[in-house]
DNA sequence: TTGAAAGCGATACCAG
DNA sequence: CTGGTATCGCTTTCAA
């Protein structure tokens, strides 16, 4: 068998030639809107078919850069997908890339010093936009990214000092939302288990809940923090609020992964029937609806989500502006299970 | 506050004219080998560095291109992220992409009908080559990319036709390893749970399982496939399995998904004490870890299988041949657990 | 070591 | 509708 070298790669030239026109007519023949006669169109697109050619992206994003950015590369930004609810996310996030026609070009700044790089990276490579996964990121490395001035939105998180739109989902609403379940079940002292302290997300459903609850007349309940939001340290954090707090009667968890390990705690601690005691979660992320948790949580809008980021990253990227940004808080579903 | 206006990029140019030097200087400073007087290319970066400059990685790439691909990208083609298993290894074959300066264009052919159009995509960005999560894709996707003839890598199957190099999980090895454990136990009537048939690595998987158990005397056990690797179907196969089977006294599982979901149908049929049903699964997924679950597993060796499909694909890009392909399979990790 | 000039692959403008 | 030509930003000979 004879060593396949790879081909030298098709250009227009060598259509054009074939074809017996100009480079410019095969151009066209691949511009949908340019003027050229059908019969042309359809040899030169025929023979580029036969020779397996496909204008090269990155040349004509070189021309294209006069009338602004057109390399079709929207960098996505995120840190570890260490939270169950990452990955489904991403995935949303990357097929509607693709039906618009653009590629995702994924960037993990949390691998050991990589911010930097990875900064460099989205300027050579004229990224037109980016989609920051504010939300698994730390506040320093989002702070770094927007400071780059490239159209970005913001998802999960929104930017303290309001350069770019941010897109999330109402966690205010989510902690009032929680606070009513407990309440509808006639709970007296519930508690809370959130993430990192500085987590904008947590913090909000945490205020949620507890206003909620203070406006019906419950005390302020016990409030949890973590270093993360894994299952591990719902565990242990559930661990804990059971031992200070053996009395509690309700939990709601700033996110499902918290809310997970917490409920094997309880289980542990033979605490978990739902007529004696809520647990509430926030994500539904698959293992929430498996049949050994069943948690009750109230699930983002995930595709909402999604294509409300994409449309103002597009809107941002049409305008060449970073002003006017926006922020939208998008309702959370009760989904209510088991516990 | 004044709409701030995104700056035009700045080009090779600008620097050039602002260090009083030629274009060609200012690239030569950029290029670590390239003969240039050290003064002059420290006031150029110092320059670069003022202004923001960067090289543009589409235009190099362009010019590049006569001595053979160079954009730098490289595309990992993946499926749905369904099974839990794969975020940790897709997250870990980004950093280590962005380790070696490329970066990672995802490409997921899922999406209704655009397989075509990720494939024009690939050739479209000149990508360097491709990794493809071939265990998460259906044959054909997996088929139509490799037509393609850029270098490429199949990570968890192997190319029947033997095209390209193939980075897997030594998926006998963890059968046998499986059946070991449930003869170790003293276990007479174990039973197999797979993924879909025509998956190469739960055939596999199956294969060593059963084989094991008969060199030791153990008659063929009752297997059940499944349409996909999911909890759910795992959660059904187990059911169906104790109902055609009640003296089942063990279960592999050909993923710790599938795993998973029969725990929980064992747990709901009172089957779940390890002194009388052992139950093994394999990826070592994070919920396998799970004080609620405790799955002994056979983990697949991600880091090690990231790095060698890198090393390979690596080797395959800078060679330019599509010839000599490998099959590496690397040994699988015994993680005993409760189960 | 340096600058001038050619060219990578494609598109847009301009005559025809 | 069509073909020539300038240009995008950069690297790379080739002389100096």
């Amino acid at each position: 068998m004879k060593p396949k070298q790879r081909p030298r790669n098709v250009t227009a030239s060598d259509v054009a030639r074939l074809a017996g026109v100009s480079r410019s007519a095969v151009s066209r023949a691949f511009t949908p809107e340019a003027s050229i006669h059908p019969d042309t169109r359809e040899q030169v697109l025929a023979i580029a078919r036969e020779l397996g050619y496909r204008p090269n992206a990155l040349a004509r994003s070189l021309v294209k850069s006069k009338q602004g950015p057109s390399s079709g590369l929207i960098a996505v930004v995120m840190g570890e997908f260490d939270n169950p609810f990452q990955p489904h996310f991403f995935s949303q996030l990357t097929q509607a890339l693709q039906a618009q026609g653009r590629v995702a070009m994924l960037v993990m700044p949390d691998a050991q010093g990589s911010l930097e790089e990875a900064l460099e990276r989205l300027i050579a490579y004229q990224v037109e936009g980016a989609i920051v996964a504010a939300g698994s990121l730390s506040p320093e490395a989002t702070d770094a990214f927007l400071a780059l001035g490239t159209p970005a939105v913001l998802l999960g998180r929104e930017d303290p000092r309001g350069r770019v739109s941010a897109i999330l989902t109402d966690n205010r609403a989510v902690g009032e939302r929680a606070a009513d379940y407990v309440l509808s079940r006639g709970r007296q002292r519930p508690a809370f288990i959130g993430g990192r302290a500085d987590g904008q997300a947590s913090r909000e459903r945490q205020q949620g809940f507890i206003e909620r609850l203070q406006s019906k007349g419950i005390d302020a309940p016990p409030c949890l923090s973590n270093p993360d939001y894994s299952y591990a340290s719902g565990f242990a954090a559930a661990q804990q609020l059971l031992r200070d707090h053996p009395d509690t009667d309700a939990l709601f968890c700033a996110c499902d992964a918290l809310a997970l390990g917490a409920m094997d705690a309880l289980r542990d601690a033979g605490r978990t029937s739902p007529s004696h005691f809520n647990l509430i979660g926030c994500d539904d992320v698959p293992q929430a609806a498996w049949p050994g948790y069943q948690l009750t949580t109230l699930a983002q809008p995930v595709e909402l989500l999604v294509n409300q980021a994409l449309d103002h990253l597009m809107t941002s990227i049409a305008s060449g502006r970073t002003d006017a940004p926006e922020v939208l808080r998008l309702a959370p579903e009760f989904v209510q299970r088991r516990s």
